[in-house]
DNA sequence: CTCTCTTGACTTGTATGGTAGTATGCCAGA
DNA sequence: TCTGGCATACTACCATACAAGTCAAGAGAG
């Protein structure tokens, strides 16, 4: 069985399973909010609004429980995970430490190929200011994406993904807040020093990028009490 | 409601998932190699080792491939992963980093009584010297656990805990070269750095520590070439 | 002997049935 | 009005059945 939004033909090429699609559908819809916190959903009513049985609605929900987007209560119901601060505050922490590290990696020995592939996103960012939040969002993730793997550490990226997910639906709900102008100034910051070879510049400048990112939480979190545990 | 004054623990029994139980065996079975990188075991085969269906066994996969303990590959076959190289470099590269971080948290502010209980810890290690290297691997987890947790950490700590499963494969083939002594001298080091609110030193303690954990992996993967990726 | 095709014994993926725990609301009784 | 008991309608958990892909051994043709 297949969900609708996948035709044949991507099918014939590349075969999702069932658990997976559903896996990335729910994430997305509980990162963009439309699943908001402390909704509860329950295996049976998804299973049935996609048209597949409930087992891997089931698997799917085991993933996302794990990453901690979900809140599996045994014999109650499954619930969106409400918003936990400490989660968020300590997902953007180990982010932080993770991406210093990476800059400062990237900083000993600066590729020019990765500087120039860096200043290409940074040009294309230039051009979303102004654009929608999700299309920055989408820039921003394969920017730091691009960080990551220009160190090496794509194994180190599957962790920052995770803890990204934390952060970024708290992002969603502070879209009218943050300015993608500003960012994008940090971010050009941070190539540069990169590009010098300055490390010390370079972490220091991830790590202002990352700590604003959720300078408004409390904010948030006045404007939303019910979605925050 | 729970009446004031009674014991909850008497009134619950603790009820354990099939899956948790399953998931909680086979990881320790594979961390210490009872299940060795690149075997073959199948769902039907496991469920029918513990008396059990084949659904509880198929979840419990799931959270170890995420965890990246097994390889699903459908319809062929589930294996144990083989270690990865860099798997296990960026999981190092990751715990470091992170736990660098807290560490540095921790001397900026040492609380006595958490440096106090570090110390405990460090004399019951120092006792576990010429032991059993599975005490002691215990003892570093438990002290490593005290650090995040002083740090107010715990959410990052469960990341810490997910890279240190694959470190500790590796460690467990390795019980033959590394010196406990020296662990725990390395552990005092940091203690004294953090005491002192020396976060500098206590960084570059940490970071010495973590690195020297791996230092004979080239030696292991030739020992065991059969294990590796 | 070599190549091709078929068959069957595996594997995991998905669907469905049954069970026990939990919440809820009705209703009798105080 | 309030309380306790109970039927009922959920829930997730586990078991079982079926479906579909993979792979290797072996029969048979060239």
């Amino acid at each position: 069985m297949q969900l609708a939004g996948l035709d044949a033909a991507s099918l014939q090429t590349v075969r999702v399973s069932v658990v997976d699609q559903l896996y990335a559908t729910l994430r997305g819809a509980i990162i963009d909010n439309d699943l908001s916190p402390g909704a509860r959903i329950s295996e049976a009513e998804i299973a049935q609004h996609y048209g597949v049985s409930r087992q891997p609605v089931r698997e799917a929900f085991i993933k996302l429980a794990n990453e901690g987007l979900l809140e599996i209560r045994p014999q109650r119901g499954t619930f969106v995970a409400k918003i936990s601060l400490s989660a968020v505050m300590d997902a953007r922490f180990v982010r932080e430490a993770v991406e210093a590290d990476i800059v400062k990696l990237l900083a000993t020995d600066p590729a020019p190929a990765l500087i120039a592939d860096l200043n290409d996103q940074l040009a294309r960012q230039r051009g979303i200011i102004g654009g929608s939040a999700r299309d920055f969002m989408e820039a921003d993730e394969a920017f730091h994406h691009t960080l990551a793997a220009g160190a090496g550490k794509e194994n180190a990226w599957r962790v920052i993904v995770e803890m990204k997910a934390q952060m970024d639906r708290v992002r969603f709900l502070s879209s009218v807040h943050f300015s993608v102008a500003r960012l994008v100034d940090q971010h050009t910051t941070l190539v540069e020093a990169i590009a010098a070879g300055d490390g010390a510049r370079a972490e220091q400048s991830i790590r202002a990028h990352l700590k604003g990112i959720l300078h408004d939480l409390p904010v948030i979190e006045q404007e939303h009490p019910e979605y925050f545990r």
